[in-house]
DNA sequence: GATGAATGAGCGTTCATTCAT
DNA sequence: AATGAATGAACGCTCATTCAT
């Protein structure tokens, strides 16, 4: 037990000093310095510097992954819309819970390691996946206006990372619960005084959206 | 001026690989082979590594800012939500027109080096500030409704960071005219069909929002 | 040019401290300090330590190789027996002109990298092959008394290697052209006063020789 | 004796290894490993790896001289050539069993460590001293043919050390009687046919061999 | 005696930067 | 101005050895 302790014991010294400097400024100095142990002992319990990382990154992305449940339309108990609720709360108490780690996957989302970029890439669509299935069943269930689910869902995904992050950041302090509230008001109503667009609502839904093709490369 | 030409096409060169790369793993050998200069006629133009990216991100960042015209009241022949929309859509087109940069600033924000963190880190808080102010403008117009400015520009900007990210990673791929129309759009009705969520409007506008503080750290 | 001449130099103050240390405890910063030279110099002209050990060593092996011309029985200028001695003389002079690599491939001849273990290897095993042919040939052509020609070429293998060591090791003065003869005395009649064993020369020459299987194992 | 046996284990696991893999590659955990025995065990038993080492190379050597007797011209019962033959056998009888040494012995012969390499110098400089004083003796009673005793040493020793080496490689299969024999042969009348040389018995025996300063250092 | 976690000196390699030509 | 060879600080990693339990 003792060893695994340790082990514990430099992963979260390991996640705050990459918090705290970033992957590539992080020295295996600094993380042995940190939890007072000599630098072999790192090695004793990690292959190489990468490996800690990526089994913080791993963690992280798999707590993520676990606060995100699949909507179901025939759940009686909780409408659609709650279990989205549910949903953007529970990945923002996960990321609020760990704000190293959420600082490091938002900022410092590439350009660390090839293996490490592609496994960041690989969660980020698998959540963007799940995010376009989830639009088209709300856009067929009436709940969700018509548009490109890409879109649609970038722009979903951007407000909840930005709201991460500026919290990580303490620029924003609120409570996971209120921020979730906040997200599913900027998700029901934007944030303009209603009637100023005009008609958005007319619109009908389409699966093959019209984006035009970008006029510059 | 061939000093200048020579400046320019490292610079240019220098984008490429640091977009390619990221910061780290591009090497003042990659850049000086692209540009076919010898390795120290990259220093008679630059004094350090950290120096040419720094100009690089300089030069993005106060592009973008040049496409942000802060918002009149009084103009006459463009009300401030078409002026809103126009800072919108020529930030998107600045992005879009140089994805390399776009994609560092937007995956890379941070862990390249202090004083560059620090450059950026100010840049955000800029654009945050205008934001909330911005924001708190319209609210007193009538035109944004009530809630914490913060948060209310956080979700903004994310909407706008994410779409931009995506776009320059080619999983979006709509013209900026197009996007800065899904985005107007997405901030003055959400996503969600109207009236799903009770009565957003209703709320009274509060200087002090009543955000609850955190349960976790 | 100046640059193969760093090389060159680098590679002569390699073969130096190898040869005194040995592959391994020979540190890379011997290296620079018996040349001079700071400790990236090193990096600039080869990719490893183990590289330039293996340039070494080829570049050994081939001279070696190249002193070794294989035997014309059809050569009206000279006897086999004196393409044999002649071959026994370079072999001999290539090793005794340079001691260092001699000394490393005889006294180190495995245990330094996986890589350059099976080189060494192949390099004998051919060399053997070699000698086994050539015995063969000699034996039909009456030259080569009957016998294993396995154990014959290490017999006559292993002499030479043996006085290339010592004389490389300073135990043995002579020239090559001396030790060439004194090989070839070996070759043709032992060390011992002839007729002391009964009758040698009344075997008959057998392609397969009756080699008994070792008891121990 | 607990642990004695424990001692004992330890050495004939970690012989295997350092045959297996060299001295260098040879860890103390690869040894601890084959010997089920935790890595601080080892220490209880051993100062340190070079001693560990030490210990087998002497057993090893310390086998071989035993293996060698002074030959006594005064033997009724054994004729000096019987004797040297029974030397021949006995050396390669215990270099055929104890395969992992021998080869270790005859490829690591330098390059381990400083003290080791002097011990096994120093080993073979006995060897070399007792076949020049034996050779003496030889060429004294008229069994010996005249010439350098060092280098009728060393063409003899590297005889043997290379039967040996090609016996524990594999490449040669003959029980350790037949290579004995083998090895007489060759002492006795070299591999040649006889006469091919001229007359290599008419030279007068010198104490001083006549052997030219070679040309090049 | 046995264990195995901890130690830290040491080495190979990288790469931004300098400078003689 | 241009070149590219030279520099050396810095860092990741290994592994023989120690020591508390």
């Amino acid at each position: 037990m003792k060893k695994e302790q340790r082990r514990e014991q430099l992963l979260q010294h390991a996640r705050d000093v990459f918090a705290e400097k970033g992957y590539h400024a992080a020295k295996i100095d600094d993380i042995v310095a940190q939890a007072s142990v000599a630098r072999g002992t790192f090695y004793l319990h990690f292959d190489d510097k990468r490996r800690i990382f990526e089994e913080l990154v791993d963690d992280f992305l798999s707590r993520i992954s676990l606060a995100i449940v699949r909507i179901r339309v025939d759940d009686a108990t909780n409408s659609p819309l709650a279990q989205l609720r549910d949903n953007v709360f529970r990945v923002l108490e996960v990321g609020l819970g760990d704000p190293g780690m959420t600082k490091i996957l938002l900022k410092n989302a590439a350009g660390l390691d090839p293996d490490f970029d592609r496994k960041v890439r690989a969660f980020y669509r698998a959540i963007e996946e799940l995010l376009a299935l989830s639009l088209l069943n709300g856009q067929r269930m009436g709940l969700v206006r018509a548009g490109d689910r890409r879109v649609l869902g970038a722009l979903a995904l951007g407000s909840i990372k930005e709201i991460l992050l500026q919290s990580v950041e303490g620029r924003i302090t609120s409570s996971a619960q209120a921020l979730a509230d906040e997200v599913m008001r900027f998700l029901a109503g934007g944030i303009l005084t209603p009637g100023l667009l005009g008609e958005p609502v007319a619109r009908k839904e389409r699966d093959d959206p019209p984006t035009k093709t970008r006029a510059h490369s």
